[in-house]
DNA sequence: ATATTTCCAGAGTGACCATTGCGAAAAATG
DNA sequence: CATTTTTCGCAATGGTCACTCTGGAAATAT
């Protein structure tokens, strides 16, 4: 009778099932914090963007800083994902320009903030926030590394010429998207961004082995 | 006797003189403001840096919100000043390197916040907030015109090449200077910063006429 | 059914937010 | 010296902050 006690593998939890989806609530909170910032989006915000009360809120995730990098997470996962994508194209130069011409493309989309909700985020906040800059601005270091690891493949494999230095260009790159993002949310349109990325494009081909 | 009634040009007020130097306060208060940001500095943080009490301040300075622009407009006059020097070289590549290699410089400076008080501030913040933001984006938009005034004149007077598009060459410096300054908050060196500078203007460089 | 477990609604927690009234102290004018 | 004018220190304003206590309803397992 007992036998497969253990061995049940999603065992449904005895009490009454969630009102509400979380994968949806975190998408509702993610835009929030996106738009208003981690200091502006207040938990009355959230909770009124995310149609549920904040016990609620808080039984499902632990605190507006864990809420937050939850939130960073979905982002990275849905919109962040073309970026992993554009890298892992064969060619460097290829990689790199795809990376900077779809930012200029997410960066403007209609009906969701301008932007990134990571390349500019959180740069300066009160003293008892700094854990939350430092996640945010670890989230930054891993992103040049991996573009700096990109070009230090596209070294080692030839396309790029041997004398280009890793660290420099991947934070020029960086530097770009960063930019670009910052231009975004002051309201630069989708040309404008394709247009500026296009020097740096241009800057980046010149490294062509 | 009093035929000079009005001519005095500097009359001191009748009553108890300030106890503390106006500008001195300024210069801490803005000091704060780029290290924590609008949002993020309190008036408690304001004052205590400062030394001097609320009500000191709110007779000097209106509001948080105006003590904040005032911020601003000490900066601009202090730290921003050598990029106005920068960009009023003779030379248009030169004025637009200098630019770039003193952001490197100005953004890593010791004893005071890393990166750019005005390039990365309140890029996301509160609704109530939202006429502070749209002043710095405004400040920003004003230095993008700025540089692409540079530009154009560099194309008039024969030092760019006349196909160079000012819109796009403006905005790509200033994406430069924003990411640098979101790096330089990140803790990036000065060599860094440097490094990556010099990809912006070798692409600078060939615009040249 | 009954027992058990969890969710949710209202209200409220102390703490801190930007901002201010009040009265005393201080300096300049007459 | 007396008056005027202004600053400044203490304390407190209502409001919002992130966060939680309590109680009853709801949905599962037994």
């Amino acid at each position: 009778m007992t036998i497969a006690k253990n061995a049940k593998p999603a065992s449904r939890p005895r009490g009454r099932p969630r009102a509400f989806d979380r994968d949806e609530a975190l998408a509702k909170a993610a835009e929030t914090f996106w738009r208003l910032g981690y200091e502006g989006a207040s938990i009355a915000d959230l909770t009124a963007v995310m149609g549920i009360t904040p016990q609620s809120l808080y039984s499902a995730f632990t605190s507006k800083a864990d809420l937050y990098r939850e939130a960073l997470q979905w982002y990275q996962d849905h919109v962040g994902a073309s970026t992993v994508a554009a890298l892992a194209e064969g060619d460097a130069v290829i990689a790199l320009t795809r990376l900077l011409s779809e930012a200029a493309e997410e960066f403007t989309k209609k009906g969701r903030p301008h932007g990134c909700m990571i390349s500019t985020a959180v740069l300066t906040c009160a003293t008892e926030n700094e854990p939350v800059a430092r996640h945010v601005s670890d989230l930054r270091g891993a992103t040049l590394a991996l573009i700096r690891a990109r070009v230090e493949r596209g070294i080692d494999e030839g396309q790029l010429s041997p004398g280009t230095d890793p660290e420099a260009l991947a934070r020029f790159v960086g530097a770009m998207i960063q930019g670009m993002s910052v231009q975004a949310q002051d309201g630069a349109s989708k040309a404008a961004l394709l247009a500026l990325a296009r020097h740096a494009v241009t800057e980046i081909e010149r490294h062509r082995a």
